[in-house]
DNA sequence: GACGGTAACCCTAACCGTTAGCTTTTCAAA
DNA sequence: TTTGAAAAGCTAACGGTTAGGGTTACCGTC
């Protein structure tokens, strides 16, 4: 009812970061995998089912920014200008997102998720969770007449572009090339071809 | 090492389908997530043992013709004609997997599928790697000068395709809309424009 | 400042999918 | 018939996850 005021919410705050700090810190010392989730609560000094009471699963201790995520491309949608094309904003907004995830920094992280089959597929179904809201959200938008069939798959194509530029060796160029082929692929669904770029390259 | 003569080939095959019978049946009649897998053994009269050494999960007793699909896909671009068109054959394909899956008979299945997440979870991490194996045999084909990129993101926009397709109230409708997408997509990938449809419709 | 409600947390004990270790049965080839 | 091996069985466990029920700490109100 009133504001997220006190320190009741401090603390919640503070124990969810140290669950999920120390579960990160485990598991980049001895791999996904080899760390239980009693490990995790043991060193964090809580509850097993506090852990789960924070996180819905094992794998969740890993993808904190999922909403952010989720939360960054929808905006990239709705809150772009009134007459900005949508292409063009989703690229982007999945530039930077793939710059963000490539960095040097997160590098270890990474390496980890790779290592694991249970990382890479929960990632994976989390993908589908941003492309179904993204899909939503292209739905939704009053200055797009396009099919939701084609909202759909669009968006499970910029899901697929962020996906595999990640992995390739060079992923800005991997990233641009897949939305050249993307743009290509939304310029058909327009009725009369207004925004497009009739004579392709 | 002699060929695959035999009783015992037979028995086996025999329990196989019988512990594949006996879960599909209590899946419909209860429900996916109602029905554990001890349950499942004691009614097909094997041990818990026996259905892991024929299934690797209990997903998979649902999901018996993977192997199947993903060899389809793959044979529609490695088996296809030496001048036939890669997309044709792929729309083709994927049209007769479609009408398969979306068959009057298939619905209970189907119905199934989607009242459980893990199932759901489980047949997109099942496309997934379908997906990896189309880009394998695109990448391999030497008639396709395309990029790894290029046939990575391909690959995925046919699952994508598929995807969105089965759950589109006009499955066939929309797998066509949705290829008219590919097809542009893929045609910005050639160098020259060879094979390509160059004006548009 | 005392008070009632409730959110956060704890503990125990289980459930369920899955696997390891080991024994028994069943078939096939010699 | 003997022998080797594949198939199936049994038991017991592991690890993620949840239910149930109790304790503490905070918040808003009197």
């Amino acid at each position: 009812m009133t504001e997220p005021s006190g320190r009741r919410e401090r603390k919640k705050a503070a124990t969810r970061r140290k669950i999920a700090d120390t579960a990160l810190r485990l598991f980049l010392d001895r791999g996904f995998d080899a760390v239980g989730i009693r490990d995790v609560a043991a060193e964090a000094d809580v509850a097993v089912t506090t852990v789960f009471s924070h996180f819905a699963s094992k794998e969740a201790l890993v993808f904190e920014q999922d909403a952010d995520f989720e939360r960054r491309l929808t905006q990239a949608v709705t809150g772009r200008a009134p007459d900005e094309p949508l292409l063009p904003a989703l690229h982007r907004e999945v530039r930077a997102l793939v710059r963000h995830c490539t960095a040097d920094s997160a590098a270890p992280v990474w390496r980890m998720i790779d290592a694991s089959s249970a990382l890479r597929e929960y990632e994976e179904s989390m993908r589908l969770r941003h492309a179904a809201a993204l899909a939503t959200a292209l739905a939704a938008d009053p200055a797009l007449p396009q099919t939701t069939t084609a909202c759909r798959a669009l968006a499970r194509f910029v899901i697929d572009a962020y996906a595999v530029a990640r992995e390739a060796t060079d992923p800005q160029t991997a990233l641009d090339e897949i939305f050249r082929m993307i743009e290509a692929a939304w310029a058909v669904t327009c009725p009369a071809g207004k925004s497009g770029d009739p004579a392709g390259t």
